[in-house]
DNA sequence: ACAGTATGATACAGATCGGTCTCTATCTTA
DNA sequence: TAAGATAGAGACCGATCTGTATCATACTGT
């Protein structure tokens, strides 16, 4: 049966929308009426849905990165030792890069757009950067030791971070190359 | 003699306010009217020296790709291996990531409000990112083979970049030391 | 002293911002 | 069929946005 006013859809609908806008434009240059209009939706669905634009933002960030770590979490179970888990984690950026609608990272835009700590757009990027941090050295744990593992995560958190800019102005191939190229060096020491 | 009607000095001064505000706030968060004001500026003075607002960013930016070159290569001159002067490259972003008012990467997130690629602001972010690379890459050039050396100035900038990232979260020496090691990693396969 | 220039102060234009409000229409549930 | 919840459409608010225009003032070199 068909629900033209299902509240779920159109609070979705308004998440999904959101995204691509604030990808392809930014936070603030993005207003409210263009959001609204673009998720044929009225003003005061939006402001039901969400207190204000701020609390937008953050369901879209909180909504991209579920979705991103339900991603990462399938493509693991594909793979079993510590470095397949790794390469598992550079072949979805290496897709992500080739993307036709790849704008750079949603999570880093919104640390240069609101870089004020304590305000809910930084806490939210801050949490999800961290739980990709955690995830790598969760990989990373049983097979070096701690101080290694933390480092070499750490370091590999960064190759990522550093690609994705990089692929933002378009040199993405070559920098998952690399970046897989270094993680090697890295990784090589302690588990060969 | 005093020249309070200089027309450079007023110039630098609006470049000098709108890097400090762009810097906390962000480059459409930051009005006109809030750089004027504490710049101490008419408004014609400002548009008479910055065609539009993007002009003025693009100076800034400008501004400091030159100072940062700068600063790099007077401390590259107290440095003779390879490996001494990538050192005084992290050591200048260690140094950077401790100052009082260290806000990330003026240029990156210059890439994440203003995305468009042929936009003067894109522009002139990628072309001083490139810079550092280039200068990455100089340095490296001798101490190894050439593929060597691309995959590795693009692994230490991608580090740095990640770096910073990690610095803007609170994450600063941590995220220098890390990165210090894996680019120890890096480097330690080609030139012992 | 004079002409030319840069500045400050301020009002203004036209658009857009985030957010509120009202009113009507449509759906769901009972 | 009636009550209640949700939606759409759009006026509206005050503030702010980039950019322009005006005009008096203060400084410059000659």
């Amino acid at each position: 049966m068909p629900r033209p006013l299902d509240p779920a859809n159109k609070r979705q609908q308004i998440i999904d929308t959101a995204y691509e806008l604030f990808s392809r434009s930014g936070y603030h240059a993005t207003g409210t009426d263009r959001i609204i209009a673009e998720a044929n939706v009225a003003k005061m669905t939006m402001y039901r849905n969400f207190s204000t634009k701020d609390a937008l933002i953050v369901e879209v960030l909180n909504y991209r990165a579920a979705h991103f770590d339900a991603r990462l979490d399938r493509l693991a179970e594909g793979a079993s030792t510590p470095r397949e888990k790794i390469d598992t984690i550079f072949d979805w950026y290496e897709r992500w890069f080739m993307s036709i609608d790849f704008h750079g990272c949603l999570f880093a835009h919104a640390l240069a757009e609101f870089g004020e700590p304590g305000h809910p757009v930084f806490d939210a990027v801050a949490e999800h950067k961290n739980s990709l941090k955690d995830r790598l050295l969760r990989i990373l744990g049983p097979a070096m030791n701690e101080d290694q593992a933390i480092s070499a995560s750490d370091a590999i958190f960064m190759l990522l971070e550093g690609a994705t800019l990089m692929a933002q102005m378009g040199q993405g191939p070559k920098a998952i190359r690399h970046a897989r190229q270094a993680a090697s060096s890295i990784l090589g020491i302690a588990d060969g």
